[in-house]
DNA sequence: CCCCATAATGCTCATTACGAGCAAAAGGGA
DNA sequence: TCCCTTTTGCTCGTAATGAGCATTATGGGG
């Protein structure tokens, strides 16, 4: 194995995720030259016998936070993260490589402490947002910025495969929109130069040309914010995992207002609820919430029990509304 | 971060999956004592840039062998892997994490060198081969000893809990067959005990009660390998990542038969073809095979081209066939 | 040389899921 | 009381899905 000594660490970040109302939140940590990170801690192993026990020892520790849901993402070790990484940790010459979870909680009311603070998670990815249609700036900026950057590759095969890539991420000329590709959008827009990180990192000649799209982050952050929206909006689809986010007894509505938050889409109101009824995973409670200003809605609460032998886990996401 | 001299140390593990004819293989490592291993190499930081790098590197070098597809699976870091770890690695008090990557191949033909070798993965998981029909050994063997297992937990609710996981893995008691739920089969059964590997690492009180429910691996490499068959089965559904273990030229049957071997189940031919005609992804050459023994079957090509902009990516698995 | 087993290919049909819209019910406020 | 809002209930056409029957093209045996 290796020798002991390696220039080798490991650190773990929490992408911790929460729905208030109808905006999707992640919590961040400020940092001092006024950028903002995800909350990010080591890995001692003298201490935590597994990385989940250590992760949640740590965000309790700081952020006085106790996690639900926790699920690994990705483990992230390319060489050239330490450099944006040193001033965040001190070390200099380390070898960083840090294990990315997803975290879910339902617990927005209390405001974090420990200097971390909620942010919708559309500030960083404003092209995902589609519920009130079609963002604008896909059209604006960067499908004419990506469609630039295509035409700009030497060979033509090289060519070719970007307009593919810009085809099929963010569905230019036709082609549908698939919201799970979070990652995929994010990695072209950096390749292209088109984010603030590309600039900083030195991929691109000329910083100045790049454009602010979304609100840029530390070291590679933002790339494991996108996978864990990336997972988060494939999971719900086939595990229920939306009700971690929710509280104990919920309407339909806000229900759906959550899944909308996630998916950036809207759905079809009665079309959602015929297809949640099939999978037996709410059921009412008679009582009622009247503060919602129309009809009063009935409160509703998770079945943990029907996720035994069901052949279809998971909520569906019935086709977007298109009158929205 | 951490001290420098931290027994921290990083391996990478590779599930090198091919299809020959209908049984599915994996690339395994017979070890001294008798058992199986998958490849596992050290992870030198000071020559790889990134993980897939070093890990494309090392099999090129032990197995003499070209990876295509590779692909990030998960991140293994409990302590207690190094007990039987130590053995096969020489290092004994370092903490080991390692790193685990699913690897696809159409390169089944050249036998591998290095030492390694191609086994089918139901040797290691027999339960989750449905092709001939429900196995006798999930009826036999695992759902009275897993019931006998859930009826000992002392708590109601935890009994409870214990037969909820057993019906919703197993498919007991009229509940249908997840295919994708490999991981979680697994790790009931090696909570329940009634695998070698927990005999092995002390989780039970009498190791001699425990019968031989599939081969056994070296340290946590079957659950690295149930988590690879998990991500396969998974993925060939909404990316067509099937077309990386076929040959460029291929029969509609053989590609189906490549399928039945990852998911375990029989598909219905015609309803199959149906669904990968709708999706544009192969093309017929006009090229007969004769081999078949009835009537000759046209060679079709994979048509990497139509991935871009396409609506549902991916391969649909069209119901079981229930006849067989 | 014909018949038959074997496999590929073509077509139909009932049932269910999906996207979309209309209508009624039950509150609150002017 | 009327109107506005939101929940809830129902319908309908289209597409996808599971399943089966029929036809076509080979090789091999009587």
């Amino acid at each position: 194995m290796l020798p002991a000594g390696q220039p080798l660490s490991v650190g773990l970040n929490a992408v911790i995720l929460a729905v208030d109302g109808e905006t999707p939140q992640v919590l961040i940590v400020p940092q001092a030259g006024g950028g903002v990170a995800l909350p990010f801690g080591p890995f001692d192993p003298a201490r935590h016998r597994t990385f989940e026990i250590g992760l949640r020892r740590w965000v309790a520790e700081q952020a006085h936070f106790q996690l639900g849901y926790v699920e690994q993402l990705y483990t992230f070790g390319d060489r050239g993260r330490e450099a944006p990484l040193a001033a965040m940790t001190g070390s200099e010459d380390a070898r960083i490589i840090s294990i990315g979870y997803l975290a879910l909680t339902a617990d927005i009311a209390t405001p974090p402490e420990g200097g971390g603070r909620w942010r919708s998670w559309y500030d960083f990815f404003p092209w995902e947002d589609w519920r009130g249609g079609r963002p604008d700036i896909i059209d604006a900026e960067i499908v004419p910025r990506l469609s630039s950057w295509a035409d700009e590759a030497g060979v033509p095969g090289r060519r070719a495969s970007r307009h593919d890539r810009l085809k099929s991420s963010f569905g230019a000329g036709g082609a549908g929109w698939n919201e799970e590709r979070v990652l995929d959008r994010y990695e072209l827009l950096y390749e292209a130069g088109l984010v603030a990180e590309a600039a900083r990192d030195g991929q691109i000649e000329d910083p100045s040309a790049c454009p602010a799209l979304g609100l840029s982050m530390a070291s590679d952050h933002r790339r494991i914010l996108a996978t864990a929206i990336s997972r988060l909006r494939g999971k719900i689809k086939y595990r229920p995992v939306v009700f971690e986010l929710m509280p104990d007894l919920f309407t339909l509505s806000a229900l759906q207002q959550v899944i909308e938050a996630i998916t950036g889409y809207r759905l079809h109101k009665q079309n959602f609820r015929r297809a949640l009824d099939r999978t037996g995973f709410v059921e009412g409670t008679g009582r009622l919430e009247t503060r919602t200003g129309g009809r009063p809605a009935e409160l509703f609460r998770y079945r943990r029990e029907a996720l035994a032998g069901l052949p279809s886990l998971g909520l569906a996401t019935p086709r977007r509304d298109s009158r929205s």
